[in-house]
DNA sequence: CATCCGTGGAT
DNA sequence: TATCCAAGGAT
């Protein structure tokens, strides 16, 4: 929203010759206000543009802020929504979730993929009802204590939920900050130490517009600044993006190489474990033999997906999701 | 730090 | 058809 006029914010956003310069006063008072300008340009185009989404939304507590997260780790939103409708409608609450058997968090995970954050976020569900009072922790520390909280979806959560001031570098903020500050097109492939360096430099002072600026860039990124194709014409910092006025140079250095998928062990794991949340009684193997022809990696994938938790072994050659 | 871990839509 | 990519985390 309104952006505090006085400059009581840290200094520096980009240029690395303004900071390496120890310039006095003067070249040093234009930055911050260049910041709470950038601040106001991406945080009102947030107030116009953002999506109406269902964790975003005045009545959604911090649960469904933090399942959201869950799912939206690697799957796209248009996926998610049902599946997130679904979990809160069946489960409102953690303890909710904690009473259930991790073996019904994977069914209801459904085709999102990655199941093993179903798991997990049973488990975290399991320790929030427990040793939290049921309710989803607020600082940063006790989030990423969590079973499958990264350093991301802990600021995420605490921002996102309970307006707290973090960096949250999510891939759509990382974007966002490699082209409109480094001007590059893309961000290195792990996020590292000049990213955080950067956020954090541009991480507005006030806490409520901290978590608004968190979520605008994130939506900057996700509906303009995109990896294929930016939209660069709507974009409402475009006339200060580093990339643009550097003329848009494409990504130097190897492409980022693509997980090829048809063949590999998760491609099994995945058809192994679709026939297993498709039955409500435990599978027998020859159900689950059907779907690989290839032995050894068959039984390397439901060994795997055994030891991962996701599968059960009964006696007797016969299988389930984990009760 | 590199790999592994699912799935499906867009280009 | 092949590749890219989507609100990452754990090891």
């Amino acid at each position: 929203m309104s952006t505090d006029l006085r400059d009581s914010r840290p200094p520096l956003p980009a240029s690395p010759a303004a900071a390496a310069a120890s310039t006095p006063a003067a070249a040093r008072v234009p930055v911050p206000a260049a910041t709470a300008e950038l601040h106001d340009l991406v945080i009102d185009w947030f107030g116009e543009h953002a999506r109406d989404l269902p964790w975003r939304r005045p009545d959604a507590g911090a649960w469904s802020v933090m399942v959201s997260e869950f799912m939206l780790q690697q799957t796209p939103v248009v996926r998610v929504l049902p599946v997130h409708a679904e979990w809160l409608a069946r489960w409102p609450r953690p303890a909710d979730l904690a009473r259930e058997s991790p073996g019904e968090a994977v069914r209801a995970w459904g085709r999102l993929g990655y199941p093993r954050r179903a798991l997990r976020l049973h488990a975290a569900a399991t320790a929030i009802a427990h040793q939290h009072g049921g309710e989803v922790p607020h600082s940063h520390s006790e989030l990423l204590a969590l079973p499958g909280v990264g350093e991301y979806t802990a600021a995420a959560v605490a921002s996102f939920a309970y307006g707290r001031r973090h960096i949250v570098l999510d891939t759509n903020v990382r974007r966002v900050f490699a082209r409109l500050v480094t001007g590059v097109e893309y961000p290195p492939n792990a996020t590292t130490a000049a990213e955080r360096r950067t956020a954090t430099a541009l991480l507005p002072a006030d806490e409520g517009t901290a978590a608004q600026w968190a979520a605008a860039t994130m939506e900057l990124g996700a509906l303009l600044c995109t990896a294929r194709s930016p939209q660069c014409g709507a974009c409402p910092v475009a006339a200060r993006c580093a990339w643009r006025l550097a003329g848009s140079p494409p990504h130097e250095g190897p492409a980022r190489r693509g997980q090829t998928y048809a063949g590999t062990d998760r491609q099994v794991r995945g058809r192994l474990l679709a026939v297993l949340r498709a039955s409500t009684d435990p599978v027998p193997q020859a159900a689950l033999d059907a779907v690989w022809h290839e032995p050894v990696q068959r039984a390397r994938a439901l060994d795997g997906l055994v030891e991962d938790g996701l599968v059960e072994p009964l006696a007797d050659g016969v299988y389930r999701l984990p009760a």
